[in-house]
DNA sequence: ATGGGTTATGAGAGCGCTCCCAAAGAAAAT
DNA sequence: ATTTTCTTTGGGAGCGCTCTCATAACCCAT
């Protein structure tokens, strides 16, 4: 029905191929009688430009790739990983970008989007969630010619434009709480270790802790992948050993954890306290509502794209780097006192604030 | 660095744009010497055809939109949706298929979107997440030249494609096996009731009621929009009319729901049981583990992707439906016997299937 | 009037690929 | 040896846009 092209305005409103493209891309050099009047004409025929010929002699696609590595998939079991991918296709519509999404399930999936990936002509910049240092497709994509902005601390800093959250300070917020509430054993479940998230939640776990004078018992430290069930595992591996608190590296694993703690009998928080991380929708509602810190996820992802679309544009040196901030959220299952609660803000709770039961 | 084009190629082969472009599009007619004299170079220089050159003479792009509108993005709070985009994701992967993914947040995304939909060039094809009858996105869709299939039952059903899973037989299903265990006073929690998904649950609900020779108590049912949140509340105007059963139209809102009786300390199953419908992998580690229809979401995903593909090469009349069975998991929230307990396989419970505890 | 400066419009040359068609060469059939 | 057929290769015309540059039209100050 609408194969129209340019040409076909142009002849239809009496101008020429040059000022339809004007009027279409809103460029100011046209005469205002002459661009009613071809828009008037776009109107009712209902043209559209076509993507795949602008881009063509553009240099210019309007996407960009949103890639979730395979080290780091599981991410999708996550709710964490929703929230971001929600954030960053918001600030692809507020640019009128259009947002392609990349999930790399195995080695198979890595080898056939790579070159997806590299293809001139396709993405304007990616958005590569970190993963594991040995991931080849982290450096495959670091050195090509499209603009790349990381998400999250990559291994290999140097040069790489990448956006975090302050994990290590949060981490060090979170455990200094529980030592000033006078916890005296306090255990730790990391996520996956060989991220850097993790590895920087536990630096700030360990900095608090030698900052308050306490030596850290490396058997309270267990390794957890992020996942509920994890979280679960470590506690069983945990309880034996009598924490009197626990600082989970995600909500989800605190949850699991949680799971594992009243299996047993044992009471949130008087016999174990615990803190989560990210502040995900469900910490406030839960039967005992979690302290935890708050990541701005989706705020991250728009920040990711705000940073990402400005390197396209005006270049990607010197390297772009950005730290978020992340507040701790002071509930019930840390015990102690929890009147200086802080107000939680943020779009990321729509649909899932509670009411408070009468 | 890399700005080589087939013509580029060519003149380092000795040989012609189009035996290149043979080669690298696989094209059975060129001679095996050539083929390796041409591909080695292509191997060392790292050549990328590209792709917005390749979409605009081919007048393909490879690639499908997943959009989801406004009325249905709440979904994104819901764990449904990643599952059902990891499937999509997936299947697109297997096909050499690029995703692009439209998160409609609200009516300015709307306007933003809808041209981008409807460019030429842009998209070989689009899945629709189905939404509500009002729905102007869905209407332009449907009007335009694009191959679109829409996941889930649309109002209009008259010549559009779509794919659905059999929500009446489902839900008839799980109210069945709550009057079989001998309930007498069923309660549902609906989902967005303009959703057809919400309908057709609904639909199945009472036919069973109906073929059990049951009254229906219309107090007994009440509006939740698929949140957790929605099922707590529903949950609470339930209680004082003191049903012994409900079937929740999404395990989200079980979970509300469940919450809402635990918090009165009333007990599950024997004071009230209950029927989830999604089996999301929660489902399973809940302390009390939820009885729950089984949808195939990932598989969902995969099939869409799929019968998508079959429409953008094979025309898209007649108008094509494809309808895929959900079974009922019986666990352990339900009460009565539980023993012809189905296994449930599948990829959607990969890195929460929880081992039991000793 | 006359020139300099601005603004509006058109023409044309690509952007980097695909794909049809023609040509050349090799193989098979006569 | 000659014709026919098949395979392999090259040439050229687009695909539908953008963008630079030239031209035409118009403005105001002198």
């Amino acid at each position: 029905m609408n194969d129209l092209k340019l040409e076909d305005i142009a002849k239809l409103a009496g101008v020429s191929r040059s000022t339809v493209s004007r009027v279409v891309n809103a460029s100011p050099n046209v005469g205002a009688a002459t661009r009613k009047r071809v828009e008037k004409i776009i109107q009712t025929t209902g043209y559209h430009p076509n993507a795949a010929a602008r881009s063509l002699a553009s240099q210019r696609t309007n996407m960009i790739g949103l890639v979730i590595p395979r080290t780091t998939s599981a991410f999708f079991t996550d709710p964490y990983f929703p929230h971001l991918t929600q954030g960053v296709a918001f600030a692809c519509n507020n640019h009128h970008m259009t947002l392609s999404l990349f999930l790399v399930g195995n080695q198979e999936d890595e080898n056939e989007i790579t070159p997806r990936l590299l293809r001139r002509g396709m993405l304007d910049g990616i958005l590569l969630q970190s993963g594991n240092s040995d991931d080849m497709l982290f450096r495959r994509l670091i050195s090509s010619h499209v603009p790349l902005l990381v998400l999250g601390r990559p291994f290999e800093e140097k040069s790489v434009n990448y956006i975090d959250v302050d994990n290590i300070s949060a981490a060090k917020n979170a455990t200094s709480h529980l030592i000033r509430l006078g916890y005296q054993r306090i255990g730790m479940i990391t996520g996956a270790i060989r991220s850097t998230t993790s590895i920087d939640r536990q630096a700030g776990f360990k900095r608090a802790m030698a900052e308050a004078g306490k030596t850290i018992d490396p058997s309270l430290i267990v390794e957890g992948d992020f996942s509920e069930n994890s979280g679960y595992v470590a506690m069983k591996k945990l309880l034996p050993l009598r924490p009197d608190a626990i600082f989970a590296q995600s909500d989800v694993m605190a949850i699991g954890a949680m799971r594992a703690v009243q299996e047993v009998g044992l009471d949130i928080p008087k016999d174990i306290a615990f803190v989560g991380f990210d502040d995900l929708p469900i910490a406030s509602t839960l039967p005992i509502k979690l302290t935890t810190v708050h990541q701005p996820i989706t705020h991250f992802g728009i920040k990711a794209v705000d940073l990402l679309i400005d390197m396209i544009e005006k270049g990607t040196k010197p390297a772009k780097r950005m730290i978020l901030d992340a507040e701790l959220i002071i509930r019930d299952s840390c015990g102690g006192n929890a009147n200086n609660r802080p107000i939680v803000q943020g779009v990321e709770f729509e649909g899932s604030a509670l009411k408070a039961p009468a």
